[in-house]
DNA sequence: TTGGGTCAAGGAGTC
DNA sequence: GACTCCTTGACCCAA
């Protein structure tokens, strides 16, 4: 069985959970937690209209606390929010919804420059301890494994040893392979020393494929999932023509969930599509809104 | 109220 | 060297 979902935000409804706010602003108590309430809610009416059409995965947006990992936060957001995001956790529970989030290209754990990787775990912190509150084990943090630093064997050793003391956060960490630098085979290989699952794209997989067919990229890819327990996760995209490799397109093409559909073979797995177009993305792989 | 420039942060690739 | 792309458009000022 595949089970869909899509990222941040809902065009239908409309609501979203990643309302932000410029860093200049970030003194505003008031505001942010204004933006974080809404974040939350956000989240708690995306659920239950997810969950009516069969959509079992979604992606919150990585301001649902916005700069939670800044030294300017204003305040204790655990303790000012911590029912809230309790509260939403159960409502996913209650749903069979499973959640994720997705850091982004600034968070580089195998950065050459200290400050880099100090930055980038205090954001991996912050997501972990969101989900600590959610309380769903099965949650995702999905991240890249960044740069590559002209060295990638050195980089990726770097890279495991800055993540393996992070015990909280590699309860939740997958690692997912890239467009131009890191291939499926590499994060297999990194996230197995790590313990932790990969997650196979298979628009970056297409663009970055290191030798692999999708097929045997899915091969080594589910394969990780067994650590955990629980059902692998997959992303799917497809190329906007207007633009440059690697940007993604409004929605799906349906060649490109035939590809997939057929390297899975049956399996089962979670797909997140990430698309433009957000939810309408799933009308052509058969989801009906 | 709206249009458009700008926004914490990194790195790789293109032009 | 400037621009684009990646997670995700949203914010916010000027008119």
């Amino acid at each position: 069985m595949i089970r869909l979902g899509y990222p941040t935000q809902n065009l239908t409804l409309p609501a979203g959970t990643n309302r932000s706010l410029r860093l200049a602003n970030l003194h505003d108590k008031n505001k942010v937690r204004g933006l974080v309430q809404e974040n939350i809610a956000g989240l708690i009416r995306i659920l239950p209209w997810n969950a009516e059409r069969g959509i079992g995965l979604f992606r919150m947006g990585q301001a649902m606390i916005p700069f939670a990992s800044h030294p300017g936060f204003p305040y204790d957001w655990e303790e000012q929010h911590g029912d809230e995001l309790r509260r939403a956790g159960e409502l996913a529970r209650s749903l069979d919804v499973r959640l994720s989030m997705h850091p982004g290209q600034y968070i580089q754990p195998g950065s050459l420059k200290p400050e880099v990787v100090e930055r980038s775990l205090a954001e991996l912190r912050y997501v972990a301890r969101l989900f600590d509150l959610i309380g769903s084990p099965d949650s995702v943090l999905v991240l890249h494994m960044g740069g590559a630093y002209e060295d990638k064997a050195a980089t990726a050793t770097r890279f495991i040893e800055t993540m393996r003391p992070e015990t909280n956060v590699l309860r939740y960490l997958a690692l997912e392979n890239d467009e131009r630098v890191w291939t499926v085979s590499e994060i297999v290989e990194t996230a197995s020393s790590l313990g932790i699952p990969a997650i196979a794209d298979a628009f970056h997989h297409s663009l970055n494929p290191g030798g692999l067919a999708l097929r045997e990229a899915l091969d080594l890819a589910l394969a990780t999932w067994k650590v955990r327990q629980q059902r692998p996760k997959l992303h799917l995209s497809s190329q906007d023509p207007e633009k440059q490799p690697g940007a993604h397109a409004y929605s799906v093409y349906p060649e490109d969930w035939g590809t997939l559909v057929e390297a899975l073979a049956g399996r089962d797995a979670d797909v997140m599509v990430e698309a433009k177009g957000k939810e309408y993305a799933l009308i052509p792989l058969g989801v009906e809104l």
